[in-house]
RNA sequence: GGGGGCGUAGCUCAGCUGGUUAGAGCGCUGCCCUGUCACGGCAGAGGUCGCGGGUUCGAGUCCCGUCGCUCCCGCCA
């Protein structure tokens, strides 16, 4: 028995087929019956005429319930009455390959976290799907640039002996007989990938982050997207490079999924012009302070609003959903971000917003041994631990810097979602380990 | 971790200043309906009002605690 996709169904018109899927609908009248099957890649509905008394197939069709897993044996057949595509599949035989329960615990209207509770049902509907689709042509996208580009692709430890920034937001495990920690970043192994020669990196793999934070962006596991280039002059062609990058990315996203997109959930999608605007950390609070209606923070750095606010003024003044804000103080970034020479309070750093979040962070890195350690002294570091680490830079470390980033933010911002849960297969959080 | 809101039927929600048998829509069950397509009609089942304590003659409603959800902030990606 070859199975056919209901998205073939047109192609068959006279011919007895078979199609397997889930019964999405069912009207049950005195003299016909209809079940509307779905599989992947579309709708189909499924006709039976009624018999006095009922055959064993009428008994069959009486007794499904929605969801239910069936395979249906039938002729194709053209109608214009149907109105789903003027198609239908006269029933022959009909086998119910695993029966859902008569009440469903979920509607697509439930709230979040209830589908969340049962992720299987709500991922059937072909809106969760199209998430997924676009998941995977983003990530062959950026592989496909990486390569071009002459990257290689790294599979890094998510066992760590100690921490790879600060240690707050670790998780600790038992490790045999001592501690571990799951890797909260990629960090440290793509800078030995530089010391190693490896000359342009990229990951993606999980990170684990214990932050018990509770926002519409934050989970304790989540997919980082990470890059490290070689041979930089300033972060100015990581920044450079990560333009040109994700322009690549998101044309090709619009050019396939684009009509889905907008169908689906209402939000455009277009390859961003390259450059990118630029703005110093320092530019942006002044231009914030002028123009606005809401007192900026003192602190170091942009708060979400004072984000949404700086993505707002930029779309408006550049017409520019992305900016890059740069020169971070050195408060505020780890020991390992490059200072500038005229001024070691700045970074060599920047973050990437998007449509007014925070979506990646980078820098150039301090590839200079005792510049290193002085920063990590300086920043209050315990170096015991890390000492492993700072000995990439102890034979000839090339210049370089990276950036990276939690691919369901960048999802998120894709397809108009406000949540990082709606778009993770799976989401982990403070209180939340299954399913 | 701090602050606000919320927790009532399988799902989404209503329940006014405390007052007798706690409601609606959808779903579910049964019956009816000559092709439905958001099918339609009739009938019915279904709730220790998150949990624990308190105030009161009386608590879904007020108070305290607790657990969970949610939004904002902090932390970040």
């Amino acid at each position: 028995m070859t199975r056919t996709l209901i998205a073939e169904l047109g192609e068959k018109i006279g011919e007895r087929v078979t199609i397997r899927g889930w019964v999405h609908a069912l009207r049950d009248q005195k003299r016909m019956q209809f079940v509307i099957v779905r599989d992947e890649t579309g709708l189909a509905q499924v006709v039976l005429e009624k018999h006095e008394p009922a055959s064993e197939e009428n008994e069959a069709v009486s007794a499904l319930t929605a969801e239910s897993a069936v395979t249906v044996t039938g002729t194709v057949a053209a109608d214009e009455r149907v109105k789903l595509g003027g198609l239908e599949l006269r029933l022959e035989e009909l086998a119910v390959d695993s029966p859902a329960e008569p009440e469903l615990p979920v509607t697509a209207d439930s709230a979040l976290d209830k589908r969340i509770d049962w992720r299987y049902l709500d991922l059937r509907r072909p809106d969760r799907r199209l998430i997924f689709e676009v998941q995977t042509t983003v990530e062959f996208a950026m592989r496909e640039f990486w390569r071009k580009d002459g990257f290689i692709e790294l599979h890094s430890p998510k066992f760590m002996g100690s921490a790879s920034e600060s240690g707050a937001e670790l998780f600790k495990v038992q490790y045999f007989d001592r501690d571990a920690y799951l890797a909260q970043s990629p960090q440290f192994y793509k800078q030995m990938a530089m010391a190693a020669g490896f000359g342009r990196v990229f990951e993606i793999g999980p990170v684990f982050r214990a932050n018990p934070s509770f926002t519409s962006r934050h989970d304790t596991e989540f997919t980082s997207v990470d890059v490290e280039i070689s041979w930089i002059d300033s972060h100015e062609d990581v920044m450079a490079f990560e333009e040109r990058w994700l322009s690549y990315v998101l044309a090709e996203v619009s050019r396939q999924h684009g009509e889905a997109i907008e169908e689906t959930f209402g939000a455009q999608l277009t390859a961003p012009a390259v450059p990118f605007p630029r703005i110093t950390l320092a530019q942006a609070k002044e231009r914030l302070r002028e123009s606005s209606q809401e007192p900026v923070a003192a602190a170091h750095d942009l708060d979400p609003a004072g984000e949404r606010a700086l993505s707002a003024l930029v779309l408006e003044e550049h017409g520019h959903e992305f900016a890059f804000v740069t020169d971070y103080p050195t408060a505020v970034r780890p020991f390992y971000h490059m200072r500038h020479e005229h001024d070691p309070t700045l970074t060599r750093s920047f973050d990437l917003l998007w449509r007014g979040i925070e979506l990646t962070t980078g820098a150039q890195r301090e590839h200079r041994y005792a510049q290193l350690l002085a920063q990590a002294h300086e920043k209050g570091v315990d170096v015991g631990p890390i000492q492993y680490y700072l000995d990439f830079f102890r034979h000839g470390a090339p210049p370089h810097g990276g950036f990276g980033f939690g691919l369901t933010r960048l999802l998120m911002q894709m397809l108009g979602q406000d949540n990082v849960r709606e778009v993770t297969f799976l989401y982990r959080g403070p209180h939340r380990l299954a399913p």
